[in-house]
DNA sequence: CAGACGATGCACT
DNA sequence: GTGCATCGTCTGG
């Protein structure tokens, strides 16, 4: 995941200030945020922050758990093991749109669960495909985790599927 | 209203 | 490693 923090972070989609797209991001905690980019993908991203302060985590990739075939039927040509590794791919595989944006991640359409899991190791790396804030170590991996997203992670390993 | 560009993924060399 | 698909959003005129 990665974080994207304040109009001050000027890789946020708030950095320019409130617009209509962004909106969601000015709004409660808790809720998602997807927005569509390069005309073909869609990304999720959690609000993180108060009402009035934007700021949300991109979700760069999961662990499929459950209902890998319907994954396996938004993205067909998708190797299994990658059908939630990359934020587009991820949305594409659970057939998130921006559709599914601004919901409350606490109700019942889209929602996340407290399966009350720690994570061992957390490494901290600059965050992938921006050219501002790239100094910034927001994003984090998940080092147990093998599957790794975004471009330029050749030879991630991945871990055997359940 | 036109033009630039992007928090990507994938095919191809 | 390079290039491209493809379109919503924002900026400027």
């Amino acid at each position: 995941m990665e974080a994207y923090i304040g109009e001050d972070d000027p890789a946020c989609h708030a950095a320019p200030g409130p617009t209509a797209r962004n909106a969601v991001m000015y709004g409660p905690p808790g809720h998602s945020y997807v927005y569509f980019i390069y005309g073909m993908y869609h990304c999720l991203n959690v609000v993180t922050e108060r009402k009035g302060f934007p700021a949300a985590v991109l979700i760069r990739a999961l662990e499929p758990v459950d209902s890998v075939e319907k994954m396996i039927g938004h993205s067909p040509r998708t190797p299994h093991y990658l059908l939630l590794s990359g934020p587009g791919r991820l949305c594409r595989s659970l057939g998130l749109t921006t559709a599914h944006s601004g919901l409350d991640l606490t109700g019942d359409r889209l929602f996340v669960e407290d399966h009350h899991e720690t994570v061992s190791r957390v490494t901290r790396t600059p965050r992938v495909g921006i050219r501002k804030g790239a100094d910034l170590l927001w994003r984090f991996v998940d080092t147990s985790s093998a599957v790794v997203s975004g471009p330029g992670r050749r030879g991630a390993k991945i871990p055997a599927q359940k």
